[in-house]
DNA sequence: GTCAAATATAAAATCGATATTTTTACGTCC
DNA sequence: GGACGTAAAAATATCGATTTTATATTTGAC
């Protein structure tokens, strides 16, 4: 995920054009192939091209833009295929740093497993469910799923994992759009939750294993569903 | 491992400039923690800045470099901890990856595996194991265990553990400089190959997760030799 | 003699301009 | 009319210089 020493964190231009152009692409502002053009880049953000390639070649690290030489920058494409290769992938690890997380969880784990999923509950169980509401929802599951995992003592796998997770949620979000929510999301984070809280390790492994996998297939179904139009 | 399109490779000084630093970090030439000072590169290398630091951005993502915002660029630091999660992590994908790759190997397979296994089992039971063959061996030993787990299907799970074995690769030449051969690799590595070839998934994995178990093991006593003193 | 502020030095980050390369547009030839 | 090659335009990659920031050093006060 490409992170940095947090003190020097934000202080630099590259740094935050690292950081924005990142959010602009997960979230999908910047479609799959869209070419990233130095110039048009200059004048979105306001910057100079050093910081702007360094961003980009940060990114390109990342496997979010992809860079073919003397031929610049595009937003990295996505794919049936590779959908289910990251899934794949992100069970595996997932499970893995699950597994290692819960029986290390200290009280702060818990608390803070409280209060994100406290956060997502509330957003998923009340009304107003819309598309609008998409932001909030990735940024509360993201936390949800990020506390469940933080006792893991390794840092590289939650290193990889995040990585995993922000590439899954460029697709969850692709296919969102054009897909109405099909599943009881709500229930498999609730199950999720009292199975982390009880510390019970094989249940809770269980149900992420098939709450990602159960993820990944919607996402290649719309992508079937878009072949097919 | 941050690949690139192979059309373009090699075209750009930049990407000139990412090859040759990386395979100094990996190979020890530039020791972990030395100070990566833009001034001095270009000295070294005879390259403007702006492709140097793009190279250097790369590498972080490669989290072969560490970057304090506005403090430069530094070699990563290594550690027995870090040894042990990059073990751990290597294992845990490699495992996988070989687990897919051997029943969808072809005859291509089989051939490079037969290849890359005849020439390091020619250097390792040879007469010169000085330390002036160790590239060679690091160059072989790679080349063998990616010929094993090349069918692998996944391009994610592929690029994932490339970058853990440079990783480790990198453990292991420092804990070689300190420390004689202590075990019989050899015999591991005709087992694995014996084993994949034969297509038994279940051996061929136990034995790969063992070796690596090993392998981080020595790399481990290697930090411990070394405090002590 | 020590600490703190001010200054000098070195390095990093960034900018503006240039050189290369790729892409596009066009005209010519078959 | 289409294909090929060439010229113009656009975009990339790179350089050299400037600005900003961190680090080391000196100076001065207590």
């Amino acid at each position: 995920m490409n992170t940095i020493d947090l003190d020097g964190s934000e202080k630099t231009i590259s740094e935050r054009a690292y950081r924005m152009i990142r959010k602009e692409i997960v979230s999908g502002d910047l479609p799959p192939e869209t070419k990233l053009k130095i110039d048009m880049l200059r004048q979105r953000y306001g910057l100079g091209a050093a910081p702007l390639r360094e961003a980009l070649s940060r990114l390109a690290g990342d496997r979010l833009v992809v860079l073919k030489g003397q031929r610049g920058f595009v937003v990295a494409p996505i794919s049936a295929r590779e959908a289910t290769e990251i899934g794949e992938l992100r069970k595996l690890l997932e499970v893995e740093a699950l597994r290692a997380s819960i029986p290390a969880g200290d009280t702060a784990w818990e608390e803070r497993l409280i209060m994100t999923y406290h956060r997502l509950s509330r957003l998923e169980t009340g009304e107003n469910q819309g598309i609008d509401a998409l932001d909030d929802w990735e940024g509360l599951n993201s936390a949800f799923h990020d506390a469940t995992v933080s006792a893991c003592p390794s840092e590289w796998m939650l290193r990889l994992r995040g990585e995993l997770f922000s590439q899954h949620e460029r697709y969850r979000r692709f296919s969102r759009v054009k897909s109405v929510r099909e599943r009881a999301i709500h229930d498999e984070h609730e199950a999720l939750f009292e199975a982390a809280l009880a510390r019970d390790v094989d249940k809770a492994t269980e149900i992420i294993g098939m709450h990602i996998e159960r993820t990944t297939r919607a996402v290649v179904r719309a992508f079937e569903r878009d072949e097919t139009d």
